[in-house]
RNA sequence: GGAGGCGUUGCAGAGUGGACGAAUGCACCGGUCUUGAAAACCGGAGUGCCCUCACGGGCACCGGAGGUUCGAAUCCUCCCGCCUCCGCCA
């Protein structure tokens, strides 16, 4: 959520980056509602401020045996009164709390400026294009060849836009997790396990809820929905908390399967496992100290370009412009990675600082050491989307002969396994 | 799923209708004492919203939401969470 007290003492801060995001938002609307809210705040504090003292005398009069009949009515008057306003001010609360919520982040100054994702520069980029003696295919051409990628019986069981693995890509998907997972957590991350599932409270909290209904999964007849990304649990772990500040960084990394709805994606990769409804994915969550966090952001990425080294898969770097930044996120760099068999750079990570957006939401703070507390920033990015890695190395390590090399830092996952071949015939 | 118990300020733990934002102990932060430390003693510490340039002040918060009452941590209803026993299950 945007610093209400910011908006109001400097308006045009606001007005400025939603400009920037070509957003149409307009901010008339919200500071009307927040001076509404404010006045009816006053005008109830004095209302039971009054009524506070005049129930005290009540009481000491009772206490001498006086005749309070006069007292006592004339303070249900007052106690219909408060109640009537409180009502007010309860739904002046929520207006103001509803329209708030669908603002977005405030941008970081760095931010380049630009309307779309072709306007993202390219910020860096690591290793080079895999020379191929043959046309490489697209992956699920390879992988439905060696019979470990199955849309159909996908399809079958649940819908489209769900993939069976099998065999040597399910083994292989187990191994990426387990590598991603081995790495972060060597390298200063704290492996966890969270729930799949998650309250409508936790979806406010990182911002999914209420503007981004239509994406989630939700379970009938209860307040569970399924996570789209570990973002969402492991961010809320620290929902409601104070942190003391020598815990600070905060660094996790935890699998999740991640599920999405796709609304709106219609026709859009269709083919393949690019775009899922469910696909897992190894995230990178951190808590920091608002000094902290443009270099925690630096190194979140390297942390999940890391990956991608040791796979030895050829990627470059984006840094979302203006234009194409996601609700939350107040600066992101996308990582894309060389997909050979379209011909194309993917997105296969996301990493994101939120400032002090989330924090806001799910009331995560700290105490720094001079007592006072703050919010906290939190930053996650993919390390990496496993799905989408699966993919590139299907599509990078294709052989003419139509079997996929292991690389080797998968080795030591697949227990024995340096290449998946095609099936005899 | 059934039965019962519980949920108070960082922790422990009082408080069953008014003087309670809430005793006490521990922990924490200052200070005195000490060469230093411990102990002892003195003092200070919750969170949020609002008003104020500030000093300062007002209001709210005892798991959550309602209700009864002039007045609720305390009484009532619903919900959530935890514990114990039974059932079921991986």
């Amino acid at each position: 959520m945007i610093d209400l007290k910011l908006l109001r003492k400097n308006p045009e801060v606001v007005a400025e980056s939603l400009r920037r995001r070509r957003s149409n938002l307009a901010l008339d609307s919200l500071l009307l509602k927040d001076q509404t809210r404010r006045d009816l705040q006053k005008q109830g504090d004095d209302l039971r401020s009054n009524h506070k003292r005049r129930s005290e005398e009540l009481a000491r009069a009772m206490r001498m045996k006086a005749n309070v009949d006069t007292l006592r009515s004339e303070l249900r008057g007052l106690s219909a009164k408060i109640s009537a306003l409180e009502d007010e001010q309860r739904k002046a609360d929520a207006e103001v709390e509803d329209e708030a919520l669908l603002f977005p982040n405030l941008l970081l100054p760095d931010v380049p400026d630009g309307a779309t994702g072709d306007d993202n520069p390219v910020v860096s980029a690591w290793g080079g294009k895999p020379p191929f003696s043959f046309a490489p295919k697209n992956h699920w051409d390879v992988g439905e060849a060696l019979g470990i990628l199955d849309f159909e019986r996908a399809a079958k069981v649940a819908r489209a836009r769900f993939t069976c693995l099998k065999g040597g890509a399910a083994r292989l998907e187990r191994a990426l997790i387990s590598f991603m997972m081995d790495l972060h957590a060597s390298r200063g991350y704290t492996e966890i396990w969270p729930p799949f599932l998650v309250n409508g409270a936790s979806m406010r909290g990182t911002g999914q809820l209420p503007k981004f209904r239509a994406d989630l999964f939700k379970c009938e007849n209860e307040d569970l929905w399924l996570v789209p990304t570990a973002e969402v649990p492991v961010t809320n772990l620290h929902a409601d908390e104070i942190l003391t500040e020598d815990k600070l960084p905060v660094r996790y990394c935890a699998y999740t399967p991640c599920f999405r709805a796709e609304a709106g994606a219609a026709g859009k990769d269709t083919r393949g496992m690019i775009r899922q409804h469910q696909f897992d994915k190894v995230e990178l969550v951190k808590f920091c100290r608002p000094e902290e966090s443009a270099a925690e952001l630096e190194q979140l990425r390297l942390d999940a370009e890391e990956v991608l080294r040791r796979l030895n898969l050829h990627y470059r770097v984006v840094s979302l412009c203006s234009g194409d930044l996601g609700f939350s996120a107040a600066k992101t760099y996308d990582i894309e990675v060389w997909l050979p068999g379209q011909a194309a750079y993917r997105e296969i990570s996301s990493c994101s600082t939120f400032t002090d957006f989330q924090a806001r939401r799910a009331m995560i703070r700290y105490r720094a050491k001079s007592g006072e507390t703050a919010l906290v920033h939190t930053l996650n990015g993919s390390g990496l989307a496993v799905g989408r890695t699966l993919v590139a190395v299907l599509e990078n390590y294709q052989q003419s002969d139509g079997s996929v090399v292991i690389p080797d830092a998968l080795r030591p996952y697949m227990g024995g396994i340096t290449q998946i071949s095609l099936p005899p015939k």
